[in-house]
RNA sequence: GAGCCAUUAGCUCAGUCGGUAGAGCAACUGCCUUUUAAGCAGUGGGUCGUUGGUUCAAGUCCAACAUGGCUCACCA
């Protein structure tokens, strides 16, 4: 049998090194077990039940059944806690499902696996064999007859009570986080629920998930810098996608009608609680809908969401509750800025660009002299509406200025037919009926070429296939996308995008 | 990119006016046959983020740097 010693990794000679600062205590416990043939990493083990599905069968059982039925289990999985007292021990069990309790006592377990698990420390994974029964206090617990070690952990566990609270290394070490902080548990499988849901709501309206470049030679879609690689073989730059809405339109010109992409997708940017360089968003299109149809589907799916992995559709959120169980309001962008702005800013002031600029600027907003009066409104709505902005509310009449790939409205060609949905202070989704004019389309594309050429790196570049494309026919469609993390954050009353990401983007530790 | 705050034992944290580094948990050694933040007695554990500076003397004061957090800017 090959030891860790014919491997070269023994106690001393990490110690020696002690380049990974483990533990010595658990280094000699490792050595001792090998030099007694004890494997501390076995290569397989199965076990046919979860501590749960354990738990869960004997909740009801009562002590005197369990003692005269003797009802035997084997569970597995990793030592949270060990208490020793007098000749016996008790002992935490965790698996994925939950947890038990083991009872081990000297004299009862065969010698040789006594003294192996003399040599167990909390962090090993173990199993153990054994009757169920329950303790003076009525606590479910495996009365062990067989124990084995199966795999021996080299470091200490933050501290039982306190758990591991260091916010850098939570994110760092997120495997820890993970195994001490079961609140952290919680929200990544909530994550995950939500996911399942979004994907279960689409399947069930009859779209299709499709899958689109990750790495485009032109990053389109968004207003956004892009990250930038480059392919060898190809000798050409690519970029990670900032969004991957023009292939999804691709598509539904190309037949498929209804299709939807949970995708990654990345943006070179600052960071900040809301915003990680690389992030999850859903994008849906919908051939024969309009962005109506788009606000009663979110409507629809998020209170839905909520109830199912909330349990309720009137969420905490930061101290406060949102509802999103009564009908979400629907407004338009400027009287949204009369009605829940700064005091005294009327309609007729935001019609020119004048009167809008002169209200800006009045309000301490920096307007530079390019911007038409479309993106002065939207300054004005982002920095006295946007964060107050809590219960569920649909903003409309978004300027055709800020808006290149949607539709203009036919009684108002400056104001486009979208939408952007905002929820607890920071914007969650966004759609609009597409823009399918090809002309118009290459007019705007035009216009944000100028832009990016007069250095606003963020401007959209010329895509001619996406042009091609749209001459060739996109019906009538409305697309949508709504950020995954921050709908996550919202419906586990996470303050940062960090804390729904299980590895946020973190500067090498080593740096100087 | 800017401002503010933090960095002390494996973890959670104290450390007063600048005067030789502390606690709890964890670990280790004993005792204890139904404990559960078990208990009791004892032991070991530190480049006080890094580098400079001031001072007789620095965890403590000053500066720079590093990492993180929050706020702002940019953005979704």
């Amino acid at each position: 049998m090959e030891t860790a010693q014919d491997q070269g990794f023994t106690a001393g000679n990490l110690q020696g090194e002690n380049t990974f600062n483990m533990d010595q205590h658990r280094l000699e416990k490792l050595q001792k077990l090998t030099e007694n043939n004890v494997q501390p990493y076995v290569n397989s083990f199965k076990i046919p039940f979860s501590i749960k599905e354990v738990s869960e069968r004997f909740e009801n059982t009562d002590g005197h059944e369990l003692l005269e039925k003797k009802y035997t289990f084997t569970v597995a999985g990793r030592v949270m806690a060990m208490r020793q007292f007098g000749k016996v021990n008790f002992l935490n069990l965790k698996d994925r499902t939950g947890n038990i309790q083991a009872y081990l006592k000297k004299g009862d377990l065969a010698e040789d696996q006594y003294n192996v698990f003399e040599l167990t420390d909390v962090g090993d994974f173990v199993s153990i064999s054994g009757f169920v029964f329950r303790t003076k206090t009525g606590e479910l617990t495996i009365y062990a007859e067989r124990f084995s070690l199966l795999t021996k952990s080299l470091r200490d566990l933050p501290e039982k009570f306190h758990g591991l609270k260091d916010v850098e290394q939570r994110y760092r070490r997120r495997y820890v986080d993970l195994i001490v902080n079961d609140n952290v548990r919680n929200i990544f499988r909530k994550r995950s629920a939500i996911i399942q849901e979004v994907r279960n709501f689409f399947l069930s309206k009859d779209f299709m998930e499709v899958e689109t470049p990750m790495m485009q030679p032109i990053a389109g879609g968004a207003t956004a810098k892009p990250f930038v690689t480059h392919h060898n073989a190809l000798d050409m730059p690519l970029y990670m996608r900032i969004a991957p809405e023009l292939y999804l339109k691709r598509l539904v010109i190309g037949g498929f009608e209804r299709v939807f992409e949970i995708n990654r997708s990345f943006r070179n940017e600052g960071l900040s609680t809301r915003h990680n360089p690389e992030f999850t968003m859903i994008e849906w299109y919908m051939a024969y809908a309009d962005y109506y149809d788009l606000m009663d589907m979110i409507e629809t799916f998020v209170r839905n969401i909520a109830i199912k992995v909330c349990g309720t559709a009137k969420i905490p959120f930061n101290g406060r509750i949102i509802d999103l169980e009564s009908p979400w309001k629907r407004m338009t962008m400027e009287q949204a800025i009369v009605d829940l702005g700064e005091k005294g800013i009327t309609l007729e002031q935001l019609a020119e660009y004048d009167s809008a600029r002169k209200t800006a600027e009045d309000l301490g907003i920096f307007i530079n002299n390019s911007w038409g009066k479309g993106r002065i409104v939207l300054e004005i709505f982002e920095n006295t509406v946007e964060e107050k902005l809590f219960d569920p509310i649909f903003i409309t009449d978004y300027p055709k200025e800020v808006s290149p790939l949607a539709k203009s409205r036919k009684d108002n060609p400056e104001i486009t037919e979208r939408y952007e949905l905002f929820i607890g202070g920071f914007e969650v989704s966004n759609g609009f009926n597409e823009l399918n004019d090809p002309i118009d389309q290459k007019e705007r594309f035009e216009k944000q070429v100028a832009e990016k050429e007069a250095g606003d790196e963020e401007a959209h570049a010329m895509d001619s296939d996406y042009i091609r494309a749209l001459e060739y026919g996109l019906p009538p469609t409305a697309g949508a996308g709504l950020g995954i993390d921050r709908l996550v954050m919202l419906l586990t009353d996470s303050q940062s995008i960090r804390e729904v990401i299980l590895f946020p983007h973190m500067r090498p530790e080593d740096a100087g």
